[in-house]
RNA sequence: GGGUCAGUGCCCGAGCGGCCAAUGGGAUCUGGCUGUAAACCAGACGGCUUUGCCUACGGGGGUUCAAAUCCCUCCUGGCCCA
């Protein structure tokens, strides 16, 4: 299977600059990048549609290079933002770039033996904390006017704002990217920049630099954006803004198999594409079962499953699932100790003493402590909507909790709507 | 630097001396229906010792019995002029 035509199948390719590059990646033996933000000590799920394009670079006999934006960051990328994002300290995005490099390991070959398709991660602080002001407008300034510049459509929506302004150094941004591509074709024969679609104006902006200034051919390929229905962009959890993260610490294996299980029907084409190595057959088959039999979800499941295995291993995956399949299933009350705690392994805990039980715990309280409520206020107001559940039961917050309701005499599982858990433990 | 307009709850956006914890929309949350979906329906949506009280309408100060609303000043942003 060639990478064109598995490309074209799996709706990858968004806009080129020129379709021959796709050609060219076939073949193999580019060198090809992507830019990470290194805003976060971990990527997103966001994030890993553009790793696992890099992933199916390399396998396809391509050299993938990620680079994380340690210089950019200084800076913060303005395309399509409201308004201009806090500036980042060089400590948070050291210490966040040790946490991405670990990560970014899990799919990419970085070892000597992948031989000319051995990945790399750079950090464009290297140079453009180093190059100077004067060297920066006369070589990379000097090929743009700002005529063009303000013409992109990331820039234009933020002059067409009577509210907020574009400060010039976000302004800049897109010239700092364009550097970013100049100096990859000159250290590393670098020639095609790939990124999410939003990403256009900044990488066809680099791949003239590199053909003005070095004469090079350069190209830039971008991949959709992956949006759900109502046109946010996937990959924030359902409770707010919070992205889901591919550190286990910051979104546990349960709550990233959970947000998978519960994509929208329309969004799993796009998921099994973008996110999963499955082969074609198997895709076009979970796409048949989503229409015949929706209610099953093997879609979902199939997606779930392969994305927490590649990101967290099979055996993390197959105690998520299992996980859930308890916890939505049967009544928990009947679960054996270490089947229970197996499936609130993930849920966050905390502990209650004996004598506090014994003297009775408010309900609404409780909440509070376990972080499933803001305050008592919203606890109060969760409890009369008949949105909070202890092992599993509703309950109305009345009766304060005592020693007679624990599973085994000792856990209880708190449940606030239909899935923040929280695990008591009476010490 | 000068002029001018603006800054309201998570976001947008009304209000322009008392009836304002502040209309409306969106987001979000909870419930119902479902497939642990979507859509739809209903309710909630500053805090608390919850028929009441406290804190809030960019910051600070002032006028008034009473201010988000008036005055002064500072900060921030837009536009125009230099």
């Amino acid at each position: 299977m060639k990478l064109r035509d598995d490309w074209k199948f799996r709706r990858l390719v968004h806009q080129t600059t020129d379709d021959a590059i796709l050609d060219g990646l076939s073949a193999g033996g580019v060198t090809a990048y992507i830019g990470f933000d290194p805003t976060a000590p971990s990527l997103h799920l966001g994030n890993l549609m553009q790793i696992c394009t890099l992933r199916r670079l390399q396998s396809a006999g391509n050299r993938p290079i990620a680079l994380a934006g340690g210089g950019t960051g200084l800076i913060g990328d303005p395309s399509f933002k409201a308004v201009e994002r806090p500036l980042l300290t060089r400590e948070q995005i050291e210490t966040n770039l040790v946490g991405i490099r670990a990560q970014l390991e899990r799919f990419l070959d970085f070892s000597p033996s992948a031989g000319s398709t051995q990945a790399l991660l750079l950090n464009n602080a290297d140079w453009l904390t180093t190059i100077s002001l004067t060297d920066f407008l006369r070589d990379v300034g000097k090929h743009f006017t700002v005529n063009q510049m303000i013409a992109k459509d990331t820039v234009r929506s933020r002059l067409d704002r009577d509210d907020v302004g574009l400060s010039f150094t976000e302004f800049s941004y897109m010239l700092l990217q364009a550097y970013d591509f100049l100096r990859l074709n000159l250290d590393y024969d670098c020639t095609l920049q790939l990124g999410g679609s939003d990403q256009w104006g900044n990488i066809t902006v680099g791949a003239e630099l590199v053909r003005k200034s070095a004469g090079h051919a350069a190209y830039g390929v971008t991949t959709p954006l992956l949006l759900r229905g109502d046109g946010t962009k996937f990959g924030k959890s359902e409770g707010g803004n919070e992205h889901v993260w591919l550190d286990a610490t910051m979104t546990s294996q349960f709550a990233l198999h959970q947000f998978l299980l519960n994509a929208d029907d329309v969004m799993v084409p796009s998921l099994l594409r973008f996110f999963t190595f499955l082969d074609h057959d198997t895709i076009r088959e979970l796409d048949e079962a989503t229409k015949t039999v929706p209610q099953e979800r093997r879609a979902q499941r199939a997606a779930a499953n392969a994305i927490v295995s590649m990101v967290h291993g099979e055996e993390a995956a197959q105690k998520a699932e299992r996980a859930g399949d308890a916890l939505f299933g049967e009544s928990i009350a009947e679960l054996d100790e270490a089947t229970l705690l197996q499936i609130v392994a993930d849920a966050p805990s905390s502990t209650c003493s004996r004598s506090e039980l014994n003297d009775g715990v408010d309900v609404a309280q409780l909440l509070v402590r376990c972080d499933l409520a803001a305050s008592l206020s919203e606890a109060r107001r969760f409890l009369a909507q008949g949105g909070v559940y202890v092992n599993n039961v509703r309950v109305d917050g009345a009766e304060p909790l005592d020693a007679t309701r624990a599973l085994h005499d000792r856990y209880f599982v708190l449940r606030r709507g239909r899935r923040q858990m929280h695990l008591v433990v009476v010490k």
